[in-house]
DNA sequence: CCCAATGTGAATTTAGTGTGAAAACTCGAT
DNA sequence: ATCGAGTTTTCACACTAAATTCACATTGGG
């Protein structure tokens, strides 16, 4: 259902909410210290994280701080019981939940469905791939927030390729839905212009898949790199 | 943005949504118990009270149930966990919304939103886009409570690009939609008059997006120059 | 290693939009 | 009727972003 990632120095913390979790369908990666959770951060895009305030080298708060440098990705974190203080610095960094130790892994498991269910807009014509976005009656492109120029040629092919997204699609079929059936062109216009969009796409570029010899497909998945 | 009143007698729980809310843009008000906030609400007005239930001098309902008396301003419950029966009696005092003990500051944030942006609408048909404001019943624009003066023209086709704002509008769409359907006259007429459109809408022409190879674009949100 | 397929940067061409000025139209006041 | 201020439309042209081409580099499979 959705990546998670716990950060928790202790191991049987991470072990009860992984098994929870897992139970519930959800993907789990687990990081041991605040540092730990930074890198993988870097790497990789998740749905949610489950963060502890208290840990050995860099504390709950620092790795939220750092996380939002360049992800909106929604951090619920976990306090220890007369932590409440903590509460008030969670604001200025974008902590999204709280849940006070020791907790009730239900109660948990019910934050983080509130917490997927809300940031799952449904209420217009959008693909998400991790942190990139495609608006489809907006006609807006968004990675982890921010906008993204796409022009018009670019845009329809992201269009198809999304649309279409997990399927091979040939050359001759992207060139005649994106460019018209009638188009009799250069063969590296194709070629050029999924470069353009691979530019535009930054380190989404490698969802767009290169298949020799027959033509491209969209990974549907975010890349862990 | 909005004046808000948080009633609770725990200094820290006030202190977060303070924290979030002035965080969103909010200007707080607290009050540490139930009487004092009677008598603050009946001093001045508010957009919108978060009310705890359980307070030692008045409970949450007697002070909405008294606040109800003279004013209609929106209020959300704090409730702590467990105390489901009193969401029956809530609807009863005109309780707008619930959120339960311990809550994350994000969602009662995005309550607050909701409710704010339910209330604005229902009460005048105007958006607003930071400071530029559009009242479709006076027919009348205004920047920073400026009065801008705007042509029939000029207004009709701001009415229904921000009608349709965040949508990608084509050409085509504009010119019938503002023209009617059996204009037939020259390409230039809509740029020239997105020209003259722009050119009033000072600080906020940016938010008119050209779509290039299709049309326009109404930015929904405020633009940060 | 070879070769066909794909990637790339730069140059060129094309197409879409912005703009100012002038013409044409509207409509109320004289 | 006529005027005239304000408004709308047209048009020629400027500008620039975008699309395409092309020569050449790189890659990956047999």
């Amino acid at each position: 259902m959705s990546n998670i990632l716990i950060v928790d120095d202790e191991l049987k913390i991470r072990e009860i909410i992984k098994k929870y979790a897992e139970f519930e369908g959800h993907t789990v990666t687990e990081a041991s210290g605040g540092l730990q959770a930074v890198n993988i951060c870097r790497e990789r895009e998740f749905d949610i994280i489950i963060l502890d305030i208290m840990m050995p080298d860099l504390d709950g708060f620092s790795v939220c701080r750092e996380i939002r440098k360049n992800s909106s990705t929604p951090v619920i974190m976990l306090s220890a019981r007369g932590e409440e203080y903590d509460r008030i610095h969670g604001f200025e960094v974008g902590v999204d939940d709280y849940v006070v130790k020791p907790f009730s892994p239900k109660e948990l498991m019910m934050r983080i469905a509130a917490i997927i269910k809300r940031s799952s807009k449904s209420d217009s014509d959008m693909v998400k791939i991790g942190g990139l976005c495609i608006d489809f009656t907006g006609r807006m492109v968004t990675i982890d927030g921010k906008n993204i120029n796409m022009t018009p040629k670019e845009y329809d092919l992201l269009f198809y390729l999304v649309k279409n997204r997990g399927i091979a699609l040939t050359r001759e079929k992207l060139i005649s839905n994106v460019w018209g059936y009638d188009f009799y062109g250069d063969d590296r216009t194709l070629d050029t212009h999924i470069k353009l969009l691979r530019k535009n796409l930054g380190e989404y570029s490698s969802n767009i898949v290169t298949l020799r010899g027959v033509g491209y497909r969209f990974e549907a998945s975010a890349n862990q790199t």
